[in-house]
RNA sequence: GGCGCCGUACCCAAGUGGCUAAGGGAAGGGUCUGCAAAACCCUCAUUCAGCGGUUCGAAUCCGCUCGGCGCCUCCA
């Protein structure tokens, strides 16, 4: 449908290449998703953002996408030794948070909920499925099997490992192929003697106390962590995935593992590409409870008053591939061009039902909202440069906004174009109803609102500045602030962060 | 110790061998407005952390130095 190339930076190459799906234009596309022991936060949503941004930029060249994100709901330890880790649902029951619920199935839900809340608040396309690790016990148990058969694993007195030593690639996504240094590395935390390697990792772990436990040919227990993720990508999409996608900390060793597992399985090449989307950091440092820089986005939204599009805009304004710093001014700066657009929006809407008198210099318009959109996808696909994506798109409401008036060519233009943006970047508007800030922090009944507003008009129908000044100074106070447009006074809830 | 990233104006940030170093915010000036707000227009880096090298030519490549950061079996 395009002639563009869609190039990303591949992880397992180390250089940026061409997306290619094994069938041209139908993209089939696994992401991690979350660990449901609490809510998401931000940072985890860069990284559901980046997949997200691949989505939308491959449906805007017209691919067919089969994206696939999943949600462990499965507590898994916090390392493979038998009394080391400790699970991190469990962790989130016992916590404060944890205490209203009865189970950690309750727990998990409840979280898994909360998590589909903010995925559609930040305005990210859903995928096809979003399956739970606890609904494809039965697969991860057959593989476990399957991989002891074909002598990739083995049964211990405490679980099923895999022998690490068993696959010639371990190590080919990562870079860590020193069998010595895996060692050092793994000391420190897995302490398991009944392992063949240290390196060797838990396929099943035996265990009849923990709070989440199935019945396998090993006896009670749990799948280790690795296992869900080969297990339902290849249930919905294949043997063969042609992107794979995370946060940085999966490439070791959950993406490594998952191609152990995998390839193990099938002989296959288990993605035909690989990409990680870099930390979030907070105010320059790494997000954390105890620095005080730690964000959920309800954090954000029913904390601090900020618009969920906003947020988006903040997220996605870095590229992927490098860290990106978060922090209050972006947001701020964020909302100011969500309010552009949505400005813009009104304003095309407007002309279309009510278009001025031709204008003259109306092809001139649509050709150059034409062109900068051209520009947004060239960016877009240029490796997810958002960047100058968001850059180039700005300009478009330049265009649109220092226009006294669209003719309908214009308007028609304008709204194709913003059509156009929020298909592939999603900053317009949101696909769905979702509450936004103004509908949860809003204490203010709307009729009041309005009379205040006639009571000013008529204070300034009267030359009364001062009485109409401090009307609206009032309901500054209260967050609403006004403009006076030609059409008459309009109102909104300002955003509140500050 | 291993792997990797970054350092561009007051702030965020694109550009990664060659036209005038994108864009945004802030700031200053202007249009509009009763005044605002928003929007629009104008101004705003002879220079890309520092030093040295390669080259006809470098912010872009190489080396060194300084500064900041991430990952290395809990993690998006």
């Amino acid at each position: 449908m395009s002639h563009r190339s869609f190039r990303l930076y591949d992880t397992m190459t180390r250089q940026v290449k061409e997306l290619v799906p094994a069938t041209p234009g139908h993209l089939k596309f696994y992401s991690c998703g979350p660990t449901v022991y609490s809510y998401a936060h931000i940072g985890n949503f860069r990284t559901f953002l980046t997949a997200d941004l691949i989505v939308r930029t491959a449906e805007a060249l017209g691919w067919k996408v089969d994206y696939v994100s999943n949600i462990t709901d499965v507590g898994h330890l916090t390392s493979d030794d038998q009394d080391g880790g400790e699970d991190r649902m469990e962790k989130g029951l016992k916590s404060k948070e944890g205490e209203r619920f009865a189970n950690v199935w309750d727990l998990a839900e409840f979280y898994a909920d909360c998590f589909k809340d903010d995925w559609d608040r930040l305005n990210l396309r859903r995928p096809l499925v979003w399956p739970k690790a606890t609904q494809h016990m039965r697969e991860q148990i057959a593989a476990a099997e399957k991989l002891i058969e074909t002598g990739h694993a083995y049964e211990t007195p405490t679980g099923v490992y895999y022998r690490v030593g068993s696959f010639a690639g371990y190590g080919k996504l990562s870079g860590n192929t020193d069998r010595e240094e895996l060692i050092t590395g793994a000391r420190d935390v897995v302490r398991d003697d009944n392992k063949e390697h240290p390196a060797d990792f838990a396929l099943w772990k035996k265990d009849e106390k923990h709070l989440m436990q199935w019945y396998s040919p090993w006896g009670w227990g749990f799948p280790g962590w690795h296992l869900e993720c080969s297990v339902m990508a290849m249930a919905y999409l294949g043997e063969t995935l042609d992107l794979h996608a995370g946060g940085e900390d999966l490439i070791f060793p959950h993406h490594e593992c998952e191609i152990a597992q995998s390839e193990a399985l099938t002989g296959k090449p288990f993605a035909r590409h690989w990409i990680h989307t870099r930390f979030l950091q907070v105010d320059g440092q790494k997000m954390s409870k105890s620095l005080g820089n730690f964000f959920t986005v309800r954090d954000l939204v029913d904390g601090k008053g900020a618009d969920p599009l906003a947020v988006r805009y903040a997220l996605i304004s870095q590229n992927y591939g490098v860290p990106h710093n978060f922090t209050m001014d972006l947001l701020r700066d964020a909302t100011q061009k969500i309010e552009r657009y949505r400005q813009c929006d009104e304003k095309a809407r407007k002309a279309i039902n009510q278009p001025g008198e031709a204008n003259a210099a109306a092809d001139v318009f649509v050709e150059s909202l034409r062109d900068l959109y051209d520009e947004v996808l060239d960016a877009m696909c240029d490796n997810l440069n958002t960047s100058v994506a968001l850059a180039k798109a700005l300009e478009g409401t330049r265009v649109i906004l220092r226009e006294s008036s669209l003719d309908l060519p214009m308007a028609e233009a304008a709204l194709q174009f913003l059509g156009d943006i929020n298909y592939l970047l999603g900053i317009v508007s949101s696909d769905r109803n979702v509450p936004s800030a103004s509908d949860t922090t809003s204490s203010v009944p709307e009729a009041w609102i309005e009379q205040k507003i006639q009571e000013r008009a008529e204070a300034k129908a009267a030359k009364d500045f001062s009485r109409a000044d401090q009307v609206r100074d009032e309901l500054a106070a209260l967050g609403i602030e006004l403009r006076d447009t030609p059409e008459g006074t309009t109102w909104k809830h300002r955003a509140t962060i500050l």
